[in-house]
DNA sequence: GAGTGGTCTAGACCACTCC
DNA sequence: GAGTGGTCTAGACCACTCC
């Protein structure tokens, strides 16, 4: 319990000592090129627990006092790691309750990945329909972005998403079969909420960033259909990899976004 | 020089003792339903000598010592405010050297509100070529987004911007008339560089934060003359407030971004 | 060597939650 | 009242920059 799991960097003074880390206290180690402070190494050992499951989307996870008697280091130096994982929302603090893991079953989780603001009114989230589930073998475009080789099998979808039973979205989704083995349009069907609460509880991928390019684009006369609208429309053509620990992709995310009564919402800092 | 300017918080125990602010000092004070930390209000503080200009773009701020002198608070406490205003891009820290007010003079600050990226190849800033530059009256859309009252003189400007010559931005500009008194086409032309270095510069005005609402429409036939694009073709429209200190709204840029050779790159954290 | 921001500790007390 | 995260202090030492 309050011994230093392995760690991923030689210089921790935490583990080098295995008591109380004084900074000062290894005092003789060269002032390495390598340098990592403390609670860059706590971030990343916190990360592994996440990672690993040890504590799970949605609970609590052990104080800051008690992290700091399981790692020898002082509250400050864990507070300080737990700061920046909450800044990448990967846990979320609740002042007098303690840490949580963060969970894609959660309201404000939703419009997270999720962009597009209606023009007027509440954002909410949308129903989904699904056209097509199936797998597959990643062509060259897709394996390149997952990280995969081509011809890996990966499971395909298509859908629908509609915003007060209009259509708004057409979507194309690709992920990698390994990670994603048993995922069937019936479970894609009667579960009700987000895809990544699903990939969270079921499969026990959390998706934790991801990048987006955006351009515009006419509809072609299938996507048209599929969001009632004439074909040559201008779209919103995004092209989106969502990453999990360790940066690495798992999800390619294809959409065709209707902003006729939406649009694309970002803030710049 | 180590008195304590006038403070937006009535709690404060280092105005309210005039000293050393121990957090217990001022026990007797009620629990107030308006509580602000203590780091907050010298974060209110520093931001105040930022828009007033007591400390100009790119220069040195004092250091994190000296500020903790000034404000009879420890240097911790002016840390963590100091940690806010880089976190929000209001201030860059370098380790050794001390804590520099930002500037759009510095390459890396050209990127943080364009987000058009080439698909090939390193971005660089585009060249501008100016269609229009006049004073006129406020349209009622264009004043109610800026916050002033329909009529009221504006500066609006429209340009085209190039990345290695081919034509990919039209944009137009609006302006509070008061705060960019003394803006003229030939100001704009003869200057180089991002326009925000200019407002910045000349008409102390620095934009620190940004919205944006992203579409997708057609091109029309002026338009598409400008772009050297074939009329109707696909357009992102980008509709972008951008903010000054105090959540004061600047400027209304509208832009039409060809993506044929481009697409609007976000980060999803 | 002097000055800067960066890390780390230990200890005190606060606001908030739950019982 | 006990437990949690949140704030604040004072002091030590570190990495880095500039001279």
């Amino acid at each position: 319990m309050n011994s230093v799991p392995p760690n991923p960097n030689s210089n921790s003074t935490a583990a080098s000592t295995g008591g109380v880390a004084g900074a000062s206290a290894g005092a003789a180690a060269a002032p390495s090129p390598t340098f990592s402070p403390l609670y860059q190494q706590i971030k990343a050992l916190i990360t592994q627990s996440l990672q690993s499951g040890e504590w799970k989307p949605g609970e609590l996870i052990p104080s800051e006092v008690e992290l700091a008697n399981r790692f020898k280091v002082s509250q400050g130096t864990v507070r300080k790691a737990i700061d920046e994982l909450a800044a990448e929302n990967l846990v979320m603090r609740k002042q007098g309750k303690g840490t949580f893991v963060s969970t894609h079953h959660e309201a404000r989780a939703h419009f997270r990945f999720l962009r597009l603001m209606p023009d007027e009114g509440v954002p909410h989230y949308p129903e989904s329909k699904f056209i097509e589930v199936k797998r597959m073998r990643a062509p060259a475009d897709v394996a390149r972005l997952l990280d995969l080789k081509s011809g890996d099998a990966v499971i395909f979808i298509k859908r629908v998403q509609s915003f007060d039973g209009v259509p708004t979205i057409v979507e194309e989704l690709w992920l990698p079969g390994v990670t994603f083995k048993g995922l069937t349009a019936e479970r894609l069907v009667e579960y009700k909420g987000p895809m990544y609460g699903l990939f969270e509880s079921e499969f026990g991928t959390r998706m934790i960033r991801a990048t987006e390019k955006i351009r515009a684009v006419c509809a072609g006369a299938e996507d048209a259909q599929l969001l009632h609208i004439p074909a040559d429309t201008p779209l919103l053509a995004s092209e989106r990899v969502s990453f999990t620990y360790g940066d690495k992709a798992v999800e390619l995310r294809r959409g065709l976004y209707s902003t006729e009564r939406h649009h694309y919402h970002n803030e710049l800092n």
